[in-house]
RNA sequence: CGCGGGGUGGAGCAGCUAGGUAGCUCGCCGGGCUCAUAACCCGGAGGUCGCAGGUUCGAAUCCUGCCCCCGCAA
């Protein structure tokens, strides 16, 4: 069985490589192209790129590939698998198949369709997740599943730690259904109408801490903001990027300038205490934080250096 | 040539504009207080001020070149 993988960030690496390894023909990759990056703005190639080459293994990178069906035809393959490729594919696409188009996706369907499964689903403090197999059709993550596997999500797993978990669970899932789907013998099951939702890709507006928000929403909102695009809190016009916080168990002291103080205001001046901050219903502990131009660091580490001070207020 | 911030004992910072004593908040070590402590008091160790060169009687500070780290934008 010949195999196009469509996929183009880390995510769709472990499963490349799984296939690749399991004694599949990989006989294309299609991928999104060269992007510039970071602050000297080099051009860098996708990073399923990079190990589709290290495999010599042709990789096509059009602009858009719907106005290059001839060239994937021409890659010859049974079956593609798609893994967060970041293009919407159109029929003609799909009919360049004879074995179909399946695509990998990190949730469980019909739960958190769309762009940000992963980041989307520790916002909303979801205790479960997992990854999904299904035939890819024209409409947004709505295809008939092939397999599923749930995982528990653990109550301090970041974006990118569970990305991490989810891309090797697919890595392993996509292999059983390639199996399974060249035996011939499996049943698809539609996704059930009720309980659909869609995530649309997350935009640094939502990556803005609000402190009338609860404890809990606002660490879940920090954990799956790491590590990008990352939350922050502004304070006046500077930016706190926050990669870390916890709920805050609060002294005596504390607790008695908790009904005191305003939304958004340092609690703390003593570095040992960590950067805590008044919010909904208690406190969070800012637990590592990074201002422009400076490193990441501890709370404690911003209250000694003064970039941050008691009695001050995060805008909200 | 996209915009910008920064490199000072183990950590985070101040000092640089107007060159001349190494400062602050922590941490660490020792001692004290205390039933006890992350609290408080006393004492102590620890720094080629990113690297190289230049100006100067004298450079963390001024000039030149280089290296490294980071925020924004894409």
């Amino acid at each position: 069985m010949k195999i196009v993988f469509a996929g183009t960030p880390d995510f769709a690496v472990a499963p490349l490589k799984n296939i690749i390894e399991s004694g599949y023909e990989v006989v294309g990759v299609i991928t999104q192209q060269d992007k510039p990056q970071g602050r000297k703005a080099v051009l860098t190639p996708p990073p399923v790129k990079t190990v589709a080459l290290s495999k010599n293994i042709p990789v096509l990178q059009p602009e858009k590939i719907r106005e290059s069906v001839d060239e994937v035809k021409a890659l010859g393959g049974d079956l593609m698998v798609t893994c967060a490729y970041g293009q919407i594919l159109t029929q003609a696409v799909l009919d360049a198949f004879p074995l179909g188009v399946w695509n990998i996706h990190a949730g469980l369907l019909p739960q958190y369709r769309g762009a940000s499964p992963i980041q989307s689903c520790i916002v909303n403090g979801e205790e479960k997740t997992g990854v999904s197999i299904m035939k890819t059709e024209l409409g947004l993550d709505s295809g008939d599943v092939l397999c599923m596997e749930e995982t528990p999500v653990s109550e301090t797993e970041t974006y990118g730690e569970l990305s991490q978990r989810l891309s090797a669970i697919g890595a392993s899932l996509i292999v059983d259904a390639l199996k399974t789907l060249e035996s011939g013998q499996y049943t698809l099951t539609p996704q059930a109408e009720v309980g659909v939702q869609v995530v649309r890709k997350i935009n640094k507006e939502q990556a803005k801490i609000d402190f009338n928000k609860s404890v809990k929403e606002i660490v879940d909102l920090v954990r799956g903001m790491n590590p990008a695009p990352v939350a922050y809190a502004l304070l006046g016009e500077n930016k706190l990027n926050v990669y870390r916080a916890e709920p805050a168990v609060l002294t005596e002291e504390e607790t008695a300038l908790l009904k005191e103080a305003k939304i958004g205001e340092v609690l703390s001046d003593k570095p040992k205490r960590g950067l805590l901050v008044k919010c909904k219903d208690g406190a969070v502990k800012l637990t590592e934080a990074q201002t422009a131009g400076g490193k990441r660091m501890s709370g404690g580490d911003i209250l000694n250096g003064r970039k941050v001070q008691k009695g001050q207020v995060f805008v909200c």
